[in-house]
DNA sequence: GTGCTTTATTGATTCAGATCAAAACTTGGA
DNA sequence: TCCAAGTTTTGATCTGAATCAATAAAGCAC
């Protein structure tokens, strides 16, 4: 994951790891309100995090892969405020976050390391601002197949199929929509040929027609 | 701003702030795609900052008074994402990032400080995005006034009173609603005797009705 | 394999908020 | 001071997504 590391920062670096967890498919990684000790770095499977409000409602934060880093919403007040759960059996590097501290101070790649990714789901956030606050349903839902696949893609795998490893229902939470809305939205990706569905597989046809879906071509 | 800092290490943190700069309403502190160097520690003032979709729509993606740090957004790029806009005359410390970085290999304090900063923007974006993604205009707007006066009262003003830096537009933009539907909600609100409106003057009446909208009582 | 639970699809209807439109009010600059 | 531009309110209408409802399909435990 860190690149640009010499030899023996990358030796350090492994210090950083206490142990590995893995969490079996349907299990929670942390819960809202458990004490805050460590980072998650993901080994292999598929997280989805959520928060929920004081009555029942709860929103997905997001969803995240392989190399991705969970749990940095703990930071602020030494406990978790959203719910990590497995959606596949997944294995985990816990990352003990004083460990982390530490080094960083020690290895300047590293600090610089650890400031990008709060950065980056900074700016990840700012983008689902954006979909929930101006989008409509398709763009909504082309904007996640899209962003989907580019990290599949960039992990080795198709750009053009990708199994979904949540339900209808928490992309619909994900985009700010009912699980209706996400299947009856997939069906007429589908009646447009633009992709194909069977269940979680979806086949990409038509990269290009998602892509003026999320940015409508100006016209003049 | 910092707290638990020894004298020495609050004359050092001095060292990080290289100059003050002053924004005029409606001038930017930074924009999209410009060169990230520092962040921005808001003295006096009032700032939104803005993301843009290719197409011409924005999003407020959030509303910055005194004490409060922006452009974290630009560290992972090294270039801001977002326009920083001032809302009122402004004044900013600025504060290079390689300084930052430098001094918080020394002070652990520091360290942990710029840590929680980026945690807190996390966890409050987390909540723009239940907002966004599960709320009514009338939850979202009892929302927003309860947090503003709450960070404002923070600040030593008024727990019930406060005026409004931004627009209907930006408010509704922020909201993910048009500002046809912020003003028609303040009308609301009014006409039930919770808030006074005149303008950009707010008093608030009945600030648990607002929390009743915001955290619907569970009637069982 | 059988039955049970969860998930997904599709249809009919409703509704919150968007859109279109007009008027009233503010504000700031010449 | 007055005018022009920007902002806010309010009304009428429309619409995209929610809701309600029923069925179908898949996954899983036994």
């Amino acid at each position: 994951m860190p690149v640009g590391l010499s030899r023996e920062e990358l030796d350090r670096l492994d210090e950083i790891v206490a142990s590995r967890r893995k969490i079996k498919r349907g299990a929670t990684l942390f819960r809202n309100g458990e004490k805050f000790a460590s980072l998650f770095a993901i080994r292999t499977g598929f997280f989805k995090t959520c928060v929920a409000s004081e009555d029942g409602r709860d929103q997905v934060t997001g969803f995240q892969m392989a190399g991705e880093v969970i749990g940095l919403d703990g930071i602020v007040n030494d406990h978790h405020t959203c719910d990590a759960v497995a959606l596949e059996d997944a294995e985990v590097c816990v990352m003990p976050f004083d460990r982390i501290e530490e080094l960083s101070r020690e290895i300047n790649t590293l600090q610089r390391h650890v400031h990008k990714i709060m950065s980056r789901e900074i700016v990840r956030e700012h983008g689902v601002m954006l979909l929930l606050g101006s989008m409509r349903a398709e763009e909504r839902l082309a904007t996640f197949l899209l962003n989907l696949v580019q990290r599949l893609h960039a992990r080795g795998f198709s750009q053009s199929e990708l199994i979904l490893r949540m339900t209808r229902e928490e992309i619909g939470s994900y985009l700010g929509l009912k699980l209706e809305t996400v299947s009856r939205t997939f069906s007429k990706f589908v009646e447009e040929g633009i992709v194909e569905v069977k269940q979680r597989h979806v086949r990409i046809i038509k990269t290009d027609a998602l892509s003026d879906i999320v940015n409508p071509k100006a016209c003049n």
